[in-house]
DNA sequence: TCCTACTTTGTAATGGTTACATCCGAGAGG
DNA sequence: CCTCTCGGATGTAACCATTACAAAGTAGGA
């Protein structure tokens, strides 16, 4: 469940991140986006609205958003990063067909083992990789 | 639980991939490996033995390995790429204090909802990060 | 021996990400 | 208004793991 654009801003101000018109643009694009956009996508996305975009101030932004907690980079694929501004309480499905990145519902809190209580876990990840329904019924009426 | 490099060669064998010398030298330094290498780590270990390595042929052949199975590769970092002999029954824990990668003895077959039926999972990676207990220690020691 | 398919090798290219120097722009203070 | 300052934004170059590609080597069969 995404928190609304006004609330995400005033969780800007509480850690005292200046709200600069290209931070809060990168973060109402992450707010209204469906699936997990990589930084390049947020860049073409946004270059629409300010030309003068900058690629590194999207990699700074949403350093500056994963660094606060608000967002997560999610590392299921082997060589672009996505980015999940829900909070990091649920897997990801990447389809190898289509290339989307769909969220799994499940408690990844509770996955670490209990007997392993000497380390200390600041981050879990559940990631999957098959294909997505869409696909499969797509393969089977091409048979 | 890692397999005997004998039993290796014999699925090397049985999936008709030729035994050529760089590939069982590979296999080898995968099976007698303790943590979960990067390609770069294999290529520089394995040179001592084999002048003439190439780094390509070491990502040709992780990539054949992978491609039957044997081999899996393990994206819990971001920027380069683990990769683990053994089978992938379990999960990974990333000490972002000393970079070592060990495993995390769990059930990761039984993770993806029931509920999502439809979908084909084919592959399954559980990665989390914090700080392992020998730097723990050491964290409290320095206080 | 010759042929052919496979493997290895070296080098160049790829592409996401980061480092760095520079530029800009909103305020504070005069 | 003017100027100073500093965080943020920008553009370019560098980084670096990985891949593409072409050339060279190799084993095995006819
Ligand atoms: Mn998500
Ligand atoms: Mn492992
Ligand atoms: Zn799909
Ligand atoms: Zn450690």
């Amino acid at each position: 469940m995404k928190l609304s654009f006004d609330a995400l801003k005033q969780q800007l101000k509480d850690r005292e991140i200046s709200l600069s018109h290209q931070r809060l643009k990168v973060l109402a694009f992450l707010c209204r986006s469906r699936g997990h956009p990589t930084a390049d996508e947020i860049y073409l996305a946004l270059r629409e609205e300010i030309a003068t975009l900058s690629k590194t101030t999207v990699y700074n932004t949403l350093r500056v958003l994963e660094e606060s907690g608000m967002v997560q980079a999610i590392g299921i694929e082997d060589h672009e990063t996505r980015f999940d501004l829900s909070p990091p309480d649920h897997g990801h499905f990447k389809c190898l067909s289509c290339g989307t990145v769909s969220d799994v519902p499940m408690d990844i809190q509770a996955l670490f083992p209990e007997a392993m209580n000497h380390w200390r876990v600041d981050e879990t990840q559940v990631n999957f990789k098959g294909i997505c329904p869409d696909c499969l019924s797509g393969e089977e009426e091409s048979k």
